[in-house]
DNA sequence: AAGTGGTCTAGACCACGGT
DNA sequence: CCGTGGTCTAGACCACTTT
């Protein structure tokens, strides 16, 4: 803790830290900005300086009338921010989502790593579940994807029923597992369609293929996943906005 | 202007309408905060809100001690954005820039779209001046580009002898046609290489290129360039974060 | 020393959501 | 209706830059 920080800036730390050790969930409000200014002694303009903080870094979401919330990541749309495809109807649907396969087996290495596992962790051999899945809009299979997750947070993912997983994943780390996804970091990179494209995407070998790597991150910078995802990179299209 | 609109954001129209009008440079600061808060009326905090608006737009930029300054883009680093490059000893210098051709002419329909030209100039046959360029790290080409600009605001440009020309385009807007950029739009997809491709970045035929499509503004919202770059989708790779 | 933006306070009132 | 976050005020003092 440093002296040298502003005040609102030292609080913003207090408050990460109690957001970071699961002290509220996205369906409980924060205290109020009133009963944070007293309870740590501050003029309540220093409170909303540090919540515009914590929610300019998307920590929080305040609701006018309702209280200030735990923010949950939401990307459902986020294929759709890659790759352009809709439906015959024009509509953009989550894409569905078919589970090919479920291990539970030590990762290689660089995954360990990706994961942000010890040392120890590693040498002992720990566990994560790894997962395949194919994502498919209308009938036409889109992007097929690997997903690695810690073992020790997501064990109830690991005995599941494959018919129980739902299209989309996050909302079941929270539900199953009390894991909530706060951001992510993605990469991606350009590569050649290989044998599992090819069959399961219905590509043409070498054909060029845009890989998306993903990092998942709890509020306190925790991994909660590691994934990477396969998509033709004929449906490819991306845009930004920059300043 | 919108009555309900809280009085913070009236007066960020007001000022991102004096910013729009050219009032002042990135050089020259804005009004000090208190001189504002006199000017419209408002409490200092109330200008204060109205800036912090600006400033996350991106159309301002503040120094404690200096003043409040017009914000220019810098994008020197913009293709490294994309492309993993690195020279021999690690360095990233901006690339040399070779201008190969110079043309003025009326362009496509798609681009004068593009540039949001009337369909009186469009009609008229308004002319653009068309640049086409490669950019090199070290000995190495690494992308080529288009570039098109409305002929108007930047006809000093087309006089001006090629040699002249310096690695960095909007620098030289901003001296020799008094144009600032303030924010792009980009759009990225995967192409094949075409014949150009082939000969000037010494590719294979066919072989995936990042076509990048961005789109130049000033503060006033007048689409200042439209461009085109393409580059070996071998060297791309990008990074995002998601919240 | 003078002038700039940055922090902090204390309090009033407004707009919205749920009871 | 009450409680929440949102807006607005007036003023004090701090940190930094320039003269």
């Amino acid at each position: 803790m440093d002296d040298r920080l502003p005040r609102y800036l030292k609080l913003r730390d207090e408050i990460a830290a109690r957001i970071a050790a699961l002290e509220w969930l996205p369906d409980q409000p924060l205290p109020t900005e009133l009963d944070l200014s007293q309870a740590y002694g501050v003029a309540i303009g220093t409170v909303r300086k540090a919540i515009d903080v914590l929610e300019q870094e998307g920590h929080v979401e305040r609701f006018q009338g309702r209280g200030t919330f735990i923010r949950r990541a939401s990307f459902d749309q986020s294929l759709f921010r890659f790759f352009r495809f809709q439906r015959a109807d024009g509509q953009r649907r989550p894409p569905q989502s078919r589970i090919l396969a479920r291990d539970v087996l030590p990762p290689p290495t660089a995954i360990a790593m990706s994961l942000k596992m010890s040392i120890e962790q590693i040498a002992a051999g720990a566990p994560t579940i790894r997962l395949s899945r194919l994502r498919i809009v209308g009938e036409q299979p889109l992007v097929r994807e690997q997903i690695w997750l810690p073992h020790a947070p997501f064990s109830a993912l690991a005995d599941l029923p494959l018919p129980e997983f739902a299209d989309l994943l996050y909302p079941m780390y929270e539900a199953r597992c009390g894991q909530v996804v706060a951001r992510a970091s993605e990469r991606l990179t350009i590569g050649e369609a290989d044998e599992d494209d090819v069959e399961k995407l219905q590509l043409a070998p070498g054909a060029p293929v845009v890989v998306i790597e993903r990092t998942a991150f709890a509020h306190d910078n925790r991994v909660l996943e590691w994934r990477v995802s396969r998509g033709a990179a004929a449906h490819f299209s991306y845009e930004i906005e920059i300043r």
